[in-house]
DNA sequence: CAAACAGTTCGACAACCATCGAACTGTCAC
DNA sequence: GTGACAGTTCGATGGTTGTCGAACTGTTTG
């Protein structure tokens, strides 16, 4: 398989990365990547009953956005929120978003 | 004409407020809006060149998400950020979005 | 009252999007 | 190597959305 790759920091633009959160489904997918460590796709704990082509086209849209990164492992692929690089450019925006505080 | 309720703040949903922002015209609106002031619907500053009734959709749009409140003053009406219950319910968010910092 | 004005609503249209199943690609285990 | 496994991609489908123009509603001003 080719790879995934995340857009540079630099290029993202808010208004992107608000539309993808604007969905209920990567809302709370954000949200199982809080604590910043990277989280297998197949993941049972999702909490969301999605077949995994639907499960895939979210994480794609998540990973284009600018908020993860995809960390593949042979056959296994992980995914991480891009926590520092977010904060850094969008100050405050994960922590209100994941209502910290 | 009608009047325009806005929902209460305690069923106002992160995902719909996040979704409403992921549009550049509305995220653009909400920025001309970030002074608290109200603004007039006719305002030429928005910066945008779209017809009234694009307008008048964006405008009820972030009405509905609970991001704005109208103001009707006779046959005009004014929009204005409800900033303040938005800071109580999602700490951080607005100004996050708005990048003051 | 009549005309101008501010704004909404409606219908249409194209573009986009979430979802699924099926087919496909690459990797690991036997 | 062959089969199971993890995940992506593709095509289809139905629903949503952004945009416009036209018609409409309510308000102010002559």
């Amino acid at each position: 398989m080719g790879d995934y790759p995340s857009p540079d920091m630099a290029d993202v633009e808010l208004v992107d990365v608000l539309k993808a959160l604007g969905d209920p489904v990567r809302l709370q997918i954000v949200h199982k990547l809080a604590d910043g460590e990277p989280k297998p796709k197949t993941l049972d704990g999702w909490g969301l009953d999605l077949t995994k082509s639907t499960m895939s086209h979210h994480f794609r849209t998540l990973r284009e956005a600018g908020l993860t990164r995809t960390i593949v492992h042979g056959r296994t692929h992980a995914i991480q929120l891009r926590r520092d690089e977010l904060d850094q450019k969008f100050p405050g925006l994960v922590e209100a978003v994941l209502g910290e505080r």
